[in-house]
DNA sequence: CGGCTTTGACCCGCGC
DNA sequence: GCGCGGGTCAAAGCCG
């Protein structure tokens, strides 16, 4: 039993590497890695030890993105300040090189240009906890926190001295559930037949290429199963902040593990959803920055929803790596 | 009435 | 130990 998980275990870490092979391949042919330092290809394979392979384990059940690949994306989109007009620039100053304590690893800054006065939104619900005036500087801070209480993240809002135009926000945590645009997006997709029919098609077509529509597939049987549920039942009930869909998502996942992992993937590698869990490290307005903007004229740092790219995560999936690439040539 | 913002008070870490 | 500054709490008020 032990023998056929780690062979497949094994397995599937060579196919990984094989996949980061292929992006250091697309991606090294930029200038700055995108990728925080994967595991060399010339390392021998045997050299690989328990805990790198429980880590790498881990790492593929969240496939979320690690701080590093958040570091390097954050110094990747800051690396070139050549004086390009960006709709919204990210500061090089992600947390890590600030040299904290661990408590500050999940800290990163971003600088934002606000958008006709008005606030942009991350997908996220935030409540104002707090504000400071901070010393050696004429505008006041303001704290922020998710609203969903499973959710411990929170934000801190600052105008910039320089450029008043300009708010700096500093997150500081992971984001535990979906955006409330992921649950919309979910909503407006979850027509009752359409999905049934779909779901019979899936069936279908699953038994002719299997792994194909796997994740759409694990997609539709979440939102079945939250059509299935009935309002919170017994002593289940929902939280402040969180919407029944989410309540739901969270209930099943938690029933079936398997599926959350299946459902991450699906998440990540199904192009139709536009966003995935590096959404919860670089909110919307970051990756599309001026979503409620009028129309500009100026070039645009990320694609706009329009744009047949239709994907806004930096998060690198070994299958989005090629969408990536183009979201990354357009930033460059 | 519930959810949100405002704002003064309090807490805590850090430097001197 | 003390003071300062940043972060958080919580009561009060506002708003839809």
């Amino acid at each position: 039993m032990e023998d056929m998980l780690d062979e497949s275990v094994a397995k599937w870490l060579e196919s990984l590497e094989e996949e980061f092979n292929m992006q250091d391949v697309l991606f090294h042919t930029e200038q700055v890695p995108l990728m925080a330092p994967q595991r060399r290809a010339t390392e021998p394979k045997s050299e690989v030890r328990s805990a790198e392979l429980v880590n790498l384990l881990i790492s593929k059940v969240y496939s979320g993105p690690t701080i590093g690949d958040i570091e390097s994306a954050l110094s990747l989109s800051c690396s070139d300040d050549s004086g390009r007009n960006y709709r919204s620039r990210l500061v090089c100053r992600s947390a890590l090189q600030e040299k904290g304590s661990s408590t500050k690893m999940d800290k990163y800054t971003l600088r934002l240009k606000t958008c006709d006065n008005g606030v942009a939104d991350d997908g996220y619900k935030w409540r104002k906890y707090g504000q400071k005036l901070i010393k050696n500087s004429p505008n006041p801070r303001s704290y922020y926190r998710c609203t969903n209480p499973r959710c411990n993240a929170k934000k801190q809002v600052e105008r910039s001295t320089e450029d008043p135009e300009t708010v700096i926000v500093t997150y500081e945590g992971l984001h535990l559930h979906f955006t409330y645009s992921h649950i919309l997006l979910s909503q407006k997709n979850d027509q009752h037949a359409a999905s049934l029919n779909a779901l019979k098609k899936q069936k279908k077509q699953t038994e002719l290429q299997p792994k194909e529509s796997e994740g759409q597939q694990h997609m539709q049987q979440i939102a079945q199963s939250i059509q299935n549920r009935e309002q919170p039942q017994g002593n289940k009930h929902l939280r402040d902040g969180e919407s029944y869909q989410e309540f739901c998502l969270e209930d099943i996942l938690l029933e079936n593990p398997s599926m959350r992992e299946k459902n991450i993937h699906g998440l990540l590698t199904d192009v139709q959803r536009p966003q995935g869990m590096l959404e919860d490290v670089v909110p919307l307005m970051v990756r599309k920055p001026c979503s409620s903007a009028t129309p500009s004229n100026e070039p645009s740092y990320f694609p706009q929803e329009s744009s047949p790219l239709h994907y806004s995560s930096l998060f690198i999936s070994p299958s989005s790596s090629q969408i990536d690439k183009g979201i990354l040539s357009s930033i460059l």
